[in-house]
RNA sequence: GGCCCCGUCGUCUAGCGGUUUAGGAUAUCUGGUUUUCAUCCAGAAGAUCGCGGGUUCAAAUCCCGCCGGGGUCACCA
């Protein structure tokens, strides 16, 4: 059977890459009908932060996706958390030092800092000088009762370690480019590849799939499985995210790249799973817009392009309307409610409609508030000077427009039902009277439109004036009047 | 710098030696629908397939070199 996982470090937020390589791990184990597993990776205790654990299941959960076996929810081959595994670590790590395949180090911090930075100076590979290799079992394990000590592996000379990657196909690397690697710290705790080997072959994982910056530390896992006599899992190394503007890796520190944060600017996570899925892999059929489920069946791990894509925040933005579009009106609101529980406060049937309103105007949820704000607040965020400009179209006298506006809202105000029939009649009537007038049409609602949502720009007129009430549509349009003739006059 | 990986429209990609005047999506632009915006529809522009050599009757597709980009070289993951 299919097993694959998702290790998450707790070391802070969880980045929008992170989700990717999870969704083509889980994808992969569920097309298979295998399982998915996380396992939680905080064997660093210094970048450890607390409360990030329940906070990055958190997030992948809202992203829709879920795991068969885990931290949270354990499963047979637990504890799932690398923190409550470091007897079985130790063990294992012995294990090796018994077999002559990794050897106890005692050399200090500052040797190692010295001599890096010496080797640094000299331009040369920075690694570690062996100093410890030969020290014989015995008399190091005398020493390590009372002096602090690491693990190390033994790496062989001039070795050539291959793997066949599901991605990259076959990738050779010289043992003579790799160090002899830490595997247990003077904390006890494991390093990442012994942590990760160990577990993996324990949770009995049987395909890798993770990005390919750990390309180069794969040799690494080759010679600990083929020392503790183990099969090696398959791997696959999917390309990283470049930075739209460094076309660096996607990093931290380059901006808001946390999965959270898309979240919390109202991205869908069906949009961001469909985008991320195409970013790396396209679907034989061409059809690009496609549901989870459907991605899962048709993924294939081993047409998953091998360039690095740069995320390209354009398309995301396409895809998020086209979902949003998508939804019905209900679910809409629905989403609307969760996304900004501010807006429970507000009638919730001008919301209702407000929000079918916006709905094809919308990119984001976080948009919304921004768009829909003139149906709320009576004052504009626009000066005096500016919205007179809006509202006196060119080629018409300010005094026409007076009038025009005027005769608009006694109109209005005259109108007996304030419902959307009505007001289609009354707009039609308006309409015409740009014959009369000789103007465009456009001419004629412009201003109207300006006087009552405070820009140029906004959804149809006269259903957000039948949502805003009679009321408060012709004070607008008369105190656009009165802006008018102050500024004028 | 050493090592490893990668290189098709701005971006995501299809392409697996001839069916390719290199296809789609997005972004951009134009037109249509519309009282604005958006949606929707139609269309345009945009890639000498990084460059240079080979192999072949034929190469984006195979080989070599170069260049460019990325990753990695921790008691971080």
């Amino acid at each position: 059977m299919i097993r694959t996982r998702m290790a998450p470090s707790p070391t802070g937020e969880y980045h929008i890459g992170h989700i990717r390589t999870l969704l083509f791990n889980y994808a992969y184990a569920k097309k298979f009908e295998g399982k998915f597993i996380i396992r939680i990776e905080d064997t660093d205790r210094k970048r450890y932060v607390e409360g990030a654990v329940p906070r990055i299941l958190d997030t992948i959960k809202s992203f829709g996706l879920e795991w068969d076996e885990g931290p949270d929810i354990g499963g047979p081959y637990g504890p799932y958390t690398q923190s409550q595994r470091l007897e079985i670590y130790k063990k294992y790590a012995l294990e090796l030092v018994e077999k002559g395949c990794a050897y106890y180090c005692f050399c200090s911090r500052e040797h190692l800092d010295k001599v890096r930075k010496e080797s640094l100076a000299k331009r040369e590979i920075p690694k570690y000088n062996r100093y410890c290799r030969e020290l014989s079992l015995d008399e190091a394990k005398k020493r390590a009762e009372n002096e602090p000590f690491v693990i190390r592996l033994k790496v062989p000379d001039n070795e050539v370690l291959e793997y066949e990657d599901l991605v990259l196909g076959k990738i050779a690397i010289n043992s003579d480019n790799l160090d002899d690697q830490v595997l247990i710290k003077t904390d006890g705790f494991p390093t990442y590849h012994l942590a990760v080997v160990v577990d993996d072959h324990l949770m009995r994982i049987t395909d890798i799939i993770r990005g390919s910056e750990w390309i180069s530390s794969t040799p690494k896992h080759i010679l600990l499985y083929r020392y503790f006599g183990w099969q090696m899992p398959k791997t696959a190394h999917i390309p990283v995210f470049l930075d739209p503007l460094s076309k660096g890796k996607m990093s931290k520190r380059k901006g808001s790249v946390s999965a959270q944060s898309f979240l919390d600017r109202g991205y869908l996570p069906e949009a961001m799973l469909n985008f991320l899925a195409l970013l790396g892999w396209s679907p034989t059929d061409g059809k690009e817009l496609f549901s989870l489920e459907n991605f899962v069946k048709n993924f294939d791990i081993k047409s998953v392009n091998k360039a690095n894509p740069i995320f390209d925040i354009n398309k995301l933005n396409y895809f998020n309307g086209y979902y949003i579009r998508a939804l019905s009106d209900k679910e809409l609101l629905a989403k609307m409610l969760n996304f900004n529980p501010e807006l429970k406060k507000a009638d919730r049937e001008k919301l209702a409609k407000i929000v079918a309103l916006e709905k094809e105007r919308l990119k984001t949820l976080g948009e919304f508030e921004s768009l829909t704000k003139f149906f709320f607040n009576d004052r504009f965020n626009i000066s005096d000077r500016d919205f007179v400009e809006l509202l006196v179209p060119k080629g018409i006298g300010p005094k026409d427009i007076i009038s025009h506006l005027r005769n608009t809202s006694n109109l209005l105000e005259n109108a007996e039902l304030w419902n959307l029939s009505t007001l289609k009649k009354l707009e039609a009537k308006l309409k015409d009277k740009a014959g009369e007038l000789g103007w465009e049409v456009i001419n004629v609602f412009s201003p109207i439109r300006v006087a009552v949502t405070g820009s140029a720009i906004s959804p149809p007129l006269f259903e957000s004036m039948e949502i805003l009430g009679k009321e408060k549509t012709v004070g607008r349009i008369r105190n656009g009047i009165k802006i008018l003739e102050k500024h004028i006059f």
